[in-house]
DNA sequence: CCTGACCGTCAGGATGCCTGACGAAGTATG
DNA sequence: CATACTTCGTCAGGCATCCTGACGGTCAGG
């Protein structure tokens, strides 16, 4: 993105930084924990796999984006042992894809460094700005768009 | 529906939906201004051409790229008007990467772009919740990176 | 004037997404 | 119940955006 007159960074730049900030400090956690396997795009499987397992289907509407491209993800996952995909009695065009014990416990890493990484936050720049800044951004992004589901075994999820 | 509280997305997530908006919205303007051949990846000339010109190596180190992956991207802004490259007098080796008039005003839009969209958001949240916004991200960011140059207009002589 | 560093390019590959087309399986309709 | 439509997941192919490796031309220091 082009930049902005003088001094001050454009907005979008630091909003880029920032993002890129906490979400190389997730890789660090995830790699440090053995789940140095992991590519970016499998996120969207992490951010959007509930529980009880979803089909294909569901998973790439969920995350916005073809069945096909998701099938790669979801196989290469499966290949790396996180996920599972069991056939469903009810119909037999489906394939429910659920994560494995590996699956959920790189989940937890996840939330558990997500949990951290605010707390650290919270305690850099205090409890206020934190939730000023959590609440500015909730403002920026349209209205439902935040609210979208993400996957949580108890709590919440990444991204 | 009991009244769970819903679990806050996670900070990640808000920063990319967030950047998301922005973006999406720079690029309406741009293409709404007749720049409609820009692709997401040429954002990265933009962003670090200076006004004097630049060569391929530093372009591609100021944007934290290969020197391959930029030429691509300085070939096709070529060939779509955008930039020029002139030989070097002093060097032989190199072909110094400069906009165009068109280039220029491509950067021109897109910094109005930047600036009506800070504007608009001071108005709906408030100048001080977006100083404090600013703050807060550029706090975030590892010191020293919000700082690296970005393009800037200002006022350019170009013979 | 040689050697090593630097400049830009060619070639090839990995990743992450897309569209189109398809057979198998479910569902709605007459 | 037969037919038509829809949905599910896959195969095939393509495009964009980056990467590494190798190379020949050019510069600069001993």
């Amino acid at each position: 993105m082009p930049g902005l007159p003088a001094p001050s960074p454009p907005l979008a730049r630091l909003l880029g930084l920032a993002l890129a900030e906490l979400t190389a400090r997730l890789r660090e956690r995830l790699a440090a924990a053995g789940f140095d396997d992991q590519r970016p795009a499998h996120d969207a499987v992490f951010a959007h796999l509930p529980p009880g397992g979803l089909t294909l289907s569901g998973l790439a509407e969920r995350a916005g984006m073809t069945k096909q491209a998701m099938s790669e993800l979801v196989v290469d996952l499966e290949a790396k042992g996180y996920l599972l995909r069991r056939p469903d009695p009810a119909d037999r065009r489906v394939r429910v894809i659920e994560f494995t014990p590996r699956g959920w416990a790189a989940v937890e890493v996840a939330l558990a460094a997500f949990a951290d990484l605010e707390r650290e936050l919270g305690e850099r720049l205090g409890p206020d700005r934190l939730t000023a800044l959590r609440a500015t951004l909730t403002d920026i992004v349209p209205d439902g768009e935040a609210r979208r589901a993400t996957t949580s075994p108890g709590r919440i999820v990444r991204s």
